[in-house]
DNA sequence: TCGGACTAG
DNA sequence: AGTTCTAGTCCGA
């Protein structure tokens, strides 16, 4: 990160409901949820809806008989929604600062430098501009390492003084100090339940208290990673701002069923639906996989008939075909007990490669990809919508009736023309 | 090298 | 009745 001492870290603040919120501002100042796939349970809550007692991963279904009373608004994920706006979000910090770390899609790292104002005016500036042109809110934090910077962040989040963005270099030592003793060692960027009971178990409880533990023993007791995160909180740069990841190692699409699967042949319809979405993102992302993995599920609350069947197959040859991986997903069926209550199934592919540079031999022996089947059914689908061409079963009329359940979904706004947002002046 | 444990968002 | 999904790193077998 040449010429930046340190970095800024943009955090959109309960982004899904933030999105949400720009475009119905009906929903401004109201307690709102965003929920999971198959609106199974809470991803993202607004501070009204923190305020009434939310916890993060709560089930809709707890959560919906009191929801009136509270004027409390749920949303199914609309990703379509979030992807745009985030990208919008994005582009705009690159005006900002030329080494962006886009690290998800709510958050960014950006190398910066300057004297201690100047660089709590670009936080504001950074503010001011994200709200006025994408119209979301954000927090800035600004300090010399990663794990700082994040931990400014939540202090800009949760504490009004800073008005949305601390520069902790600005904030007096003791006052840092004071700061970290009053925080848990959850509130740290890699610390969570698991960790943060071992290090209670020793007497180290607050973020002072890992401050001051010595990392050469945090590494022999723990890992390297709790040893990284103690360097960075004493203020040692460990964690390097990263490229862009150009390829995955691994690709995985997976769902929950509106209603379970129970037979061996409704998984097999589950598998040839599924099977298109990882080869059409291979192809978008010009890869092809050389071992697929389907497996499925029955509930974790559910205490009987436990069954957790998977399928590992060595793809021919490497592929993105759609046809290909329908039949490898497919020899899942047979590790299907009939009449066992499946609640999730999905697809996994790894060991994934550039496309080309295949032999002739290879091309010979893959004559869907010849025919260009990936590319018709993606086409088909754009055209006339999804479930309008598909492999095998996934082509039967009717509809599957374990597909995904979205009830409150709000409109692609953003990117569809037929949901554009209607606006009457009078 | 693989799978499990743990974590983030 | 019902409790997300995707992807990373590290570590021990």
């Amino acid at each position: 990160m040449p010429g930046s001492d340190y970095i800024a870290h943009v955090d959109v603040n309960s982004f899904y409901a933030s999105a949400e919120r720009a475009f119905n501002p009906s929903l401004e100042g109201v307690p709102v949820v965003v929920l999971s796939n198959n609106d199974g349970c809470v991803v993202t809550r607004t501070a009204e809806a923190k305020a009434l007692g939310i916890s993060m991963g709560e089930p809709w279904f707890k959560l919906a008989p009191r929801a009136k009373a509270w004027g409390l608004v749920a949303l199914s994920s609309n990703y379509e929604l979030y992807g745009d706006i985030s990208a919008r979000v994005m582009e705009l910090l690159g005006r900002y600062s030329a080494w962006v770390e886009v690290y998800s899609i709510d958050e960014a790292f950006l190398g910066v430098n300057g004297t201690p104002e100047r660089m709590r005016q670009l936080g504001r500036t950074i503010k001011d501009a994200v709200r006025r042109h994408v119209g979301v809110p954000v927090c800035v934090g600004i300090a010399r390492t990663k794990g700082l910077v994040k931990l400014a962040n939540k202090l800009a989040k949760h504490n009004p003084d800073f008005a949305g963005v601390c520069h902790w270099e600005s904030i007096p030592e003791d006052a840092r100090d004071g700061l970290m003793s009053r925080l848990s060692v959850v509130e740290l960027w890699g610390v969570a339940t698991r960790l943060t009971n071992r290090l209670n178990a020793m007497g180290i409880r607050t973020i002072l208290d890992l401050k001051n533990a010595n990392p050469v023993m945090i590494r022999d007791r723990f890992s390297v990673v709790l040893m990284r995160t103690v360097m960075e909180v004493q203020g040692t740069p460990c964690i390097p701002m990263e490229e862009e990841r150009v390829g995955r190692d691994q690709l995985i699409f997976s769902r929950s069923f509106s209603t379970p699967v129970t037979t061996a042949a409704a998984m097999g319809q589950v598998m040839s639906v599924y099977a298109q979405q990882p080869s059409a993102r291979l192809a978008k992302h010009g890869l092809q996989a050389k071992v697929l993995t389907a497996f499925a599920g029955t509930s974790h609350y559910n205490q009987d008939n436990i069954s957790y069947p998977s399928v590992c197959v060595p793809l021919p040859m490497p592929t993105a075909d759609p046809v290909l991986l329908h039949k490898a997903a497919n020899s899942l069926c047979e590790r299907i007990y009939e009449g066992v209550k499946y609640v999730r199934a999905g697809i996994m592919v790894t060991d994934l490669r550039p496309t080309g540079n295949q032999s002739p031999l290879e091309l010979f022996e893959n004559p869907h990809e010849e025919r260009g089947i990936g590319t018709l059914l993606e086409s088909v689908s754009k055209k006339y919508g999804r479930g309008s061409i598909g492999l095998g079963s996934a082509g039967v009329r009717g509809g599957p009736d374990w597909s995904m359940k979205r009830d409150m979904l709000s409109p692609r706004y953003t990117t569809h023309w037929d949901e554009l947002l209607l606006v009457k002046a009078s």
